[in-house]
DNA sequence: ATCATTTATAACGAATTCGGTCATTTGATT
DNA sequence: AATCAAATGACCGAATTCGTTATAAATGAT
């Protein structure tokens, strides 16, 4: 299980490469987060909304897209299930009625509290015994890679989302080669 | 957006939480992979599935399971997409004929192999510019934390796999602390 | 042998996800 | 003001996901 037989196009094996670590990761948190979350009624996802709500106080249904990285329709139906349990309020906003303002509710405060705390313990169990200095490096790793990929994200064919320069046309394959992992 | 008002119970705001960095990562990756497979008429988890076999040539279904941390009735319909689309084999074992072995087929090792390099130039990307030195510190730490989750979610309520220690009872709260991230 | 257990996979069905579409509001340009 | 484009989010339906149940073979105990 753990031994690779080494014919395939040699490289790092896929158990070894950043994005199925990545993802095993994930799932793994998911998972954890969900039985956890199943006690509330809600959902791992579900609950991430709330936590946002509480950190801060009112957010656009499209802030929540970008913040989850999760497509428009699923926030929607996800905040539709918290409306519907009265966990939170919604409120259009009078410069540009387009949008709607979701906030937590009374009944969602403590709950969003609780799901706070939770992961506050989840991060702090999966950190433990880590020594600040390899802490931060890791950080600021994940965030470099969290941004290059954002990029890559954005505009499929190109890798800067910088408005100008001409000279760079030629990266346009770098990003496209993002995959499976 | 990157602000936050801090009124939440401060500690670390859910944004600069690891589990956080890690499930906005996971989408991006998804996201990319997803594009990038459909040319192939597949998707992201299933190019996944075509890498492993590429690597480990046979793989029981339980294998795929565990490997891939989804629930053996998602890898089950996965498998059965990629039979239909004839890219995969299936082999009862003769030692135990309980078990099914999956490889690929002949059409599907070039698809395999054509998810690989994709799989391994993302890898690359994300990677690029990135010192050995800290490269490895990321590893490790990744490594371990995944370790750490693998633990928490074999038995909710124990921290540790060992099979002894009658003592500890009383630590089941320790690992059903980890949430929403 | 027979029955219970374990291991391994399949299959069903409810819930979730997400691409696509539509309606509304704004802002810009003519 | 009329038109066109962009922003925002509600909604629908098809596809996916996954908890659960069923099936089946090997293993073990009586």
């Amino acid at each position: 299980m753990t031994s690779l037989d080494g014919n395939a196009n040699d490289m790092t094996a896929l158990e070894e490469r950043l994005s199925f670590l990545i993802h095993t990761m994930s799932t793994r948190i998911a998972l954890i987060g969900y039985r956890l979350h199943r006690e509330h009624g809600i959902n791992h996802f579900t609950a991430r909304i709330l936590v946002l709500l509480l950190e801060h106080q009112e957010l656009r249904i499209s802030d929540l897209v970008d913040l989850l990285v999760l497509p428009q329709s699923t926030v929607s139906s996800h905040l539709q299930v918290l409306q519907k349990k009265g966990l939170i309020r919604r409120r259009r906003s009078r410069k540009d009625s387009r949008s709607v303002f979701i906030s937590l509710s009374i009944t969602g405060l403590p709950l969003a509290q609780a799901c706070n705390e939770q992961s506050q313990r989840a991060n702090q169990a999966m950190l433990s015994d880590i020594d600040e200095e390899q802490r931060s490096t890791v950080f600021d790793f994940l965030r470099k890679v969290n941004q290059r990929l954002a990029q890559m994200q954005e505009v499929p064919g190109e890798t800067a989302p910088q408005p100008e320069s001409t000279a760079s046309n030629e990266q346009v394959g770098a990003s496209s080669h993002i995959a499976a992992g």
